[in-house]
DNA sequence: GCCAACGTTGGC
DNA sequence: GCCAACGTTGGC
């Protein structure tokens, strides 16, 4: 099993979103990189929900990938703002998960917390400037911040 | 609201 | 292919 951080702006969709919804699609990533994780996901992967742009910012919830590799429906529609005229649905641009809610954190892990026990090396959303929204997380460091999340 | 970081676009 | 201009993210 491997171990993810993925961001949203919880005025957008936060964790109490996907604890009403109970699973969700992760539409809306339009960045490579990004991208590139996201394809790598298995389902059973735990991913820490963060929340941004919102004081203070940190992990506020976990969830599980239920489904991946599948092809992100807003590339395809016209009203969508992350409708990609150049992705066809023989060949989509865009992959993405499907998540289910796991948990609600009942302290946020802020990014304060996070930078106060890891180097930006350990764990990138503490790299000053970091705006990658998908990122691998090393086992070793996901389970310190399960501790610190109890 | 400001601004640093950095990805993307487009002229050449 | 280079790189300046521009747009977006996200912390503060």
């Amino acid at each position: 099993m491997n171990y993810w951080l993925m961001k949203s702006e919880p005025d957008v969709y936060g964790i109490g979103d996907l604890k009403r919804d109970r699973q969700t699609i992760w539409d809306g990533v339009r960045n490579y990189q990004a991208r590139n994780f996201l394809r790598s996901m298995q389902p059973g992967d735990l991913v820490f929900f963060y929340h941004s742009n919102v004081v203070p910012p940190g992990i506020a919830g976990l969830m599980k990938v239920v489904e991946s590799n599948i092809a992100d429906p807003t590339q395809f529609d016209f009203a969508s703002r992350y409708y990609d005229v150049k992705s066809t649905k023989e060949s989509p641009r865009w992959q993405t998960v499907c998540v289910e809610f796991v948990e609600e954190l009942s302290t946020l892990v802020s990014l304060d917390t996070l930078r106060s026990q890891f180097s930006p090396d350990d764990l990138l959303v503490v790299r000053p400037g970091n705006r990658l929204s998908v990122m691998p997380i090393n086992p070793e460091v996901a389970q310190k911040i399960l501790v610190l999340a109890r």
